[in-house]
DNA sequence: CTTGACTCTGACGTTACGTCAAAGTCGCAT
DNA sequence: ATGCGACTTTGACGTAACGTCAGAGTCAAG
């Protein structure tokens, strides 16, 4: 019987992981001194001990481990825990090459750039979400600007402020043309979607603009990079997105959306719109709708 | 400026991750209202937000992330940091890659052996020790075990037992041949090797053999497996484990090694000895002495 | 019997948050 | 004015697998 700093020594383990083992149940000594607390090992126990260890360094758990030694486990189970583990590791390698590509990207743009700031594109996932909007094709940026402002004078006292969310934009137009901008303009609702009954489907703008209500569908990827200025320079910041998901190899997959954060406050060049593109990895298309 | 519910919805991460941020100061509110504590976040908060996601989903700590953001680094700073995090992954995938073929070699494993317990071959450092030993070619295993058992009646009345560990054989023969063992045989001690002074040189055990004392080197891969059961079976273990090396298309460097944790109690087949052969992965061969 | 070496339990630190719990706040509707 | 539901606050605990003390008890040799 070896006591713990000898049987730890033998091993090449730490005491404090052969306490730890005992405290989990995992490999108790063959004997203890109910008077001390003394741990006493058996050289029959680095048989275990060295199971233990080989599958630890397969990457498996203390608590798949213990479930696989204690309970008498079928070797069909063994297998299955072991070709879990090998799809796990596949997986944990894919990701792996995935974020090496991520970081030479970044480390490519910090080279083609120099100095200038990266780009922070953020991939996630949005919900669907209600939207109170109406579509038009606008001749220019202007016109759009003051169907903004007119809709932030007089929707929000028609309308519960609680449910009002953001301003936002779908872009609808295949290319970007400065002379006939094929949008939805409306506001993001909150609450869940779906759920009509509370909120009107619809709202009178003026004799000619209705506004209505429905969802804009939940998107698994959306490519979104933030732009911050002056809105006429929206198209660059837009610009560097279409160029980022391409250089990712990745598809667009619907329709843009623009969320206005922050309005630009008279006399300033501070809006804040974040731009959305839903993407896809290739090879997974995704439903295309509104076409 | 959005309170905490709002600007987590519009960035997708959860409120508790925007405290987090706030307690650590990663990222803290434009505006913290003194009398209530809540949080009021501007749009312009969220590119800040946006980098920290993206920087986290390179890899980087948000410790590493809060010192590229706060205190401006320079340029060359974020390269090494990428660069670094870059050999990190690289690495990780190669650690990767091995434990998945370890994974596959033990499927195979439970594929060819069936129920066989499969071996739990452990790969790990070995200090160099202090050793008392002599060296013999030994004619048959009987003359090794009866040396064995002189010297264990011997040796410990004339030693302070505490130094005094496990027997352990230094395997020298190049191939297994029964008829010439050769073989150190003797004892490990205990306490910092080199550092002699204290415990005699050497050790006269009768009059024509002499146990001296010398250093084990250090080993820093060695591949073990653990024999239980009768002396005269080990052998196959030793098959085992070289074979094991093999497969994992190892070297071996040095000599190799028989430690005697547990000697057979009389008419029972209950000995335990730890089976050690040094390897490297090919490629960076070892020092090899005694050659 | 006295050291010095060893061992015990218990607690905290690690990473980046998720998940309650109890209490305070906000805004809207009565 | 008041009540209510939705929201927010701080604080604490849990996660995985141990490393690293701290303070107190134990063992073996001289």
């Amino acid at each position: 019987m070896f006591r713990i700093g000898e049987f730890s020594l033998i091993a090449q383990v730490s005491g404090r992981l052969l306490r730890y083992y005992d405290e989990i149940g995992l490999l108790s000594p063959e004997y203890t001194d109910p008077q001390t607390g003394y741990r006493y090992y058996s050289a029959a126990q680095l048989p275990h001990l060295n199971r233990i260890l080989v599958l630890k360094e397969l990457g498996l758990g203390l608590d798949q481990i213990a479930r696989l030694l204690s309970q008498g486990a079928s070797s069909e189970e063994i297998r299955g825990m072991l070709l879990l583990r090998k799809a796990q590791i596949t997986q944990a390698m894919q990701d792996g090459l995935d974020q090496l590509h991520l970081v030479e990207a970044r480390l490519d743009q910090m080279d083609a750039f120099g100095q200038t700031p990266v780009l922070d594109v953020v991939v996630k996932a949005i919900p669907s979400q209600r939207y109170l909007a109406l579509r038009e094709v606008f001749p220019d940026v202007a016109s759009v600007r003051r169907l903004v402002v007119h809709m932030t004078t007089i929707v929000p006292h028609k309308m519960p402020a609680s449910s009002l969310g953001q301003i936002a934009f779908v872009v609808h137009s295949r290319m970007f043309d400065p002379d006939a901008l094929d949008f939805e303009v409306g506001f993001l609702l909150t609450g869940n979607p779906g759920n009509s009954g509370k909120t009107p489907t619809a709202f009178q703008l003026s004799e000619e603009r209705v506004l209505t209500v429905h969802d804009l569908p939940a998107v698994e990827m959306m490519a979104t990079l933030v732009h911050v200025g002056s809105i006429t320079d929206i198209h660059r910041t837009y610009g560097l997105l279409g160029a980022w998901v391409e250089q990712q190899q990745w598809q667009i997959v619907g329709q843009g959306r623009q969320v206005l954060l922050q309005l630009p406050q008279p006399g300033h060049d501070d809006a804040v719109i974040e731009l959305q593109i839903p993407v896809s990895k290739a090879g997974t298309p995704y439903l295309q709708q509104d076409m």
